[in-house]
DNA sequence: ACTTGACCTAGACAGCGCTCTAGCTCTTAG
DNA sequence: CTAAGAGCTAGAGCGCTGTCTAGGTCAAGT
């Protein structure tokens, strides 16, 4: 039923050493059960925390923020507002930068755009012959 | 006509510091130039090329790819083969981010209903009495 | 003359998020 | 009996992207 370690890296995709280090970084609800000899055994609720610890890292949650939702579940019932309010927060945080990487999405598709048509119509290799359009931004 | 690195710093949002360090790495299209008194004298066009620049950075390309890329461009003609590649595998990357985001942004969005709904309903400060609950992935 | 403020260079430092090393213990297979 | 392989801890190191400091120049205002 335990997993080890290295059971719990193949699954999640982290390393051994930050699964470790999630640890000492105090990510993980409860610090892992150990076996008499010292060894870490996970269980499924683990690999569920870390999944979304993961899940808030890759949306691109601090390490630091991560630890104090722990904390708050942690702390168990009674400060469910706090844990709503950090999450709300987070949404936001994420749609804001999707907002932001669909306008990048934009200007760089409008650049591919441009340079597909360069190469297409061959115009791309005269692009230097008048200095003028060395310097016009739709080149670069 | 010219902008002190000051007037720069203002329109483009990046630091001084944040400018002086992009010359040094490489990634203005020419080094910028100077006044008599060693002072850089930037053009509406370095400005422009700078809020590219800020657009590839804040789409997550590392500063490498940017350098690569002005690389390219510093050449001239002949290359835009080799530039729309750059462009393209870049756009593919703000893509699955973008696919990334929304799949944690799901994620995220299912947790904020799920707590708002607890609290709206009152079963918040119930959750921890059937010790089963208190591992409940769902009230986390 | 003096102060202020913007600018300069070179290079040290910082924060984040891991990653790796050294040196150890255990277990298992041959 | 031994060697391999997985695990352990403490702590050093790293890659990236800036940020800041020290020590200096220069121009303008008072």
């Amino acid at each position: 039923m335990g997993l080890s370690i290295g059971q719990v890296a193949e699954r999640t995709g982290l390393s051994v050493h930050a699964l470790r280090f999630y640890e000492r970084e105090g990510l993980l609800a409860d610090p892992v059960r150990r076996e008499s000899n010292g060894r870490r055994v996970y269980t499924e609720d683990d690999v569920d925390w870390l999944a979304m610890c993961i899940k808030f890292r890759s949306s691109g949650m601090p390490l630091d923020t991560i630890r104090r939702y722990t904390d708050l579940v942690r702390q168990g019932a009674g400060n469910e507002a706090d844990r709503l309010e950090l999450l709300r927060s987070h949404r936001a945080a994420v749609e804001a930068q999707i907002r932001d990487l669909e306008n990048c999405l934009a200007v760089i598709t409008h650049k591919v755009t441009i340079y597909e048509e360069h190469l297409a119509d061959g115009t791309a290799y005269c692009l230097w012959v008048p200095p003028e359009q060395q310097t016009d931004p739709a080149a670069w």
